[in-house]
DNA sequence: GTCCAGGGTTCGT
DNA sequence: ACGAACCATGGA
């Protein structure tokens, strides 16, 4: 059995799914904060804390940082883990202050931004790419548990690399079938919201042997990548 | 009632 | 370097 090419799955998601607008947010400080509040947790879950942030006068990176901890807590509640992720939130925007707003972030370049997020307390990879691409427009490939999955399902990897090794020969890859520069981004932005759609469409909760690109053929994107995959 | 979601940190081995 | 416990809500 060959595997496809990532462009080629790119392509084949994002003809079944369409454009998939991500992400969802007014500002790069609401893309950033819902990346901290989305870590293990349901997307609604995250809406609902945002939203209460909002009426609450706490979508300022200045205002995070001068409210209490507690009273922070309370109105993220409904995202969970609302004591270390309210830490988080003021750890990220005390670093945001610090640094002179988000549009300072400007003189960083990719590395180096990356880099500074990652030392932040609470700011894994993935928040970090997250941060990067959606938040900064970075090119940055975002790596996560479906993206192994669905990667290791096709046998483009084995998926249990390292985080840094997965992003890099993603984007090495990628960067060979794009070539126009400027479309990188967007395509990565595109590539993981696609991914995320994919595995709520997957039937990989009815049955378990089915994970993300659903091996199984009674599932209903049993043949989305071709009839060898069923 | 159980499982898990758009993870990260810390503390064991 | 790798594994496990911990954090905690809400929807299926």
């Amino acid at each position: 059995m060959t595997s496809p090419s990532l462009w080629s799955v790119y392509q084949t998601l994002y003809g079944h799914y369409g454009e998939q607008h991500w992400w969802p947010g007014e500002s790069a400080l609401e893309v950033m904060v819902g990346a901290v509040l989305t870590q293990n947790t349901a997307w609604p879950n995250v809406e609902k804390a945002i939203l209460a942030m909002k009426q609450e006068g706490l979508m300022s990176a200045e205002a995070i940082v001068s409210t209490a901890p507690q009273h922070l807590a309370q109105v993220i509640r409904p995202s969970g883990y609302f004591n270390i992720k309210a830490r988080r939130l003021q750890s990220l925007c005390q670093w945001l202050v610090y640094e002179g707003g988000i549009e300072a972030l400007a003189y960083y370049d990719d590395d180096g931004l990356r880099a500074a997020l990652l030392s932040l307390h609470g700011i894994g990879p993935e928040t970090a790419d997250d941060i990067l691409l959606y938040a900064c427009q970075r090119p940055v490939f975002v790596i996560d548990a479906y993206t192994r999955r669905l990667f290791s399902r096709l046998s483009l990897f084995t998926g249990d690399e390292a985080y840094d090794e997965l992003r890099l020969a993603v984007e090495a890859d990628l960067r060979v079938a794009l070539d126009k520069p400027g479309s990188i981004v967007a395509v990565y932005n595109e590539y993981h919201a696609l991914i995320v759609r994919h595995a709520k469409a997957a039937c990989y909760k009815k049955f378990p042997a089915c994970r993300v690109c659903c091996l199984n053929a009674v599932c209903p994107s049993a043949s989305l990548f071709g009839p060898n995959m069923v």
